[in-house]
DNA sequence: ACAACATTGTCGGCCCCGCGACATTTTTTT
DNA sequence: AAAAAAATGTCGCGGGGCCGACAATGTTGT
């Protein structure tokens, strides 16, 4: 808790700050979605930015056999979403998905990059998310290379406990209702070894299961998977 | 060719422009690095970024266990490099080691800040780089995460020759003498198992070696792998 | 409340590929 | 030119984890 203050007060670079965020909404509208929708799917015109006010969002691709693949992290409140798309080329190559409900503020291509022209220190900002951002798929690509399935599973329930776990007696409370499959597809394994592993994660008493969330109880103990 | 030279005329992002560098080459101090060099190392201050005038550099990190995993993609003439760390916090997280002969031009991190604040639209450029970046990052993720070994060989032959490879009566032919250790740092696998596949193409006719430098004769041969 | 569906749990076979080992060839050093 | 070091070629073993199958449980729709 104590980090997760300092991250919002000391410029966390992924996450904009109040008066960024002021600057969005003013030129932006605000739009909710439910759990379970798509807000962007790859191919099309990528000729919107989006700020996530509430919930979380999954940034994913299809494989050729039809799974998803959650490239890059998932998307917290107060970040942005669909940067790298819009000032590149012209078409989205990933799939945007609430995995809760979420209002999101939307801001089209031509008024945000309007927006970065006329306050310029965004325009350094946006740059520093996505310094952020690459480091982070860097990282990414590391671990896959490197390590094995368990630890690629016991460092994803680290970070996302990190990232938007709440205290809870005792442990971190993830309160992302993920299934194994889409687990899965965030480390590069089936569902079955998701399924398995985080039974044996239980079994040693690293985490718990309260319904379909998951509670970090020793992340020690989960940390000694990450070889 | 043709490409190439459409990507360079019409603003690929990854690659800077005339103007552009002559920016920098004022600011900057022209370096030259033999092969073989460390140009910086993981936990070094990020305190100056590159423009890579000459030769190609290879971005990578170390593994617990010693291996070079190659993060990034190689990093082309045009292009720079320690932007992500520079923008963000203050230390290196990779390493970035020239694979031939390099020129550089070394632009201290303050004095490409206020470069940035002066030259407006150059921030703009350097969010264009760094979103370009991330969604090869992404893809790279993707990569790892859907295909085989033999596909992720495949491929990254074929992304090779496109951005360095020249063309060489009835093929295309990549200059880097990258040894079979580095090409498995770069596609997480093992160096057997490319000097195996490395055969296997060679003798289906779609690759040629000469000496140690590869030939691309049959890029939708090779294509076919990437299933 | 019941059906239809989605998610989770578990098992066994199988195969890709990591890994060690060693020979051979190429490159670098002195 | 010889010696040392690095890179390449090849083989076989073994295991991690993919995949299919199916049962059990949980969730959603009407």
């Amino acid at each position: 808790m104590g980090k997760e203050n300092r991250d919002l007060l000391e410029g966390n670079p992924l996450i904009l700050d109040e008066r960024e965020k002021e600057r969005l909404y003013k030129i932006g509208a605000t739009v909710k979605y439910p759990k379970g929708q798509i807000i962007f799917a790859a191919g099309e015109v990528a000729d919107r930015v989006y700020l996530i006010e509430k919930g979380w969002v999954r940034i994913y691709r299809l494989s050729s056999d039809g799974r998803e693949v959650t490239v890059g992290s998932i998307r917290n409140p107060g970040e942005m979403m669909g940067l790298a798309e819009t000032l590149h080329h012209g078409r989205r190559t990933c799939f945007a998905g609430t995995i809760s409900d979420v209002t999101l503020v939307v801001v089209t291509k031509k008024d945000f990059l309007d927006l970065l022209t006329e306050e310029h220190y965004l325009g350094l900002k946006v740059a520093k998310i996505l310094a952020a951002r690459m480091r982070e798929a860097e990282a990414m690509v590391h671990e896959l290379v490197c390590w094995q399935v368990p630890g690629r599973l016991a460092l994803l329930l680290l970070k996302i406990s990190e990232r938007c776990g709440i205290p809870d007696n005792g442990g971190m409370k993830i309160k992302l209702r993920l299934t194994h499959e889409d687990i899965a597809g965030m480390i590069g394994t089936t569902r079955q070894t998701v399924t398995s592993l985080l039974n044996t994660f239980r079994r040693e008493k690293s985490i718990e299961f309260q319904g379909r969330e998951i509670k970090i109880l020793d992340p020690k103990k989960l940390a000694n998977w990450v070889v």
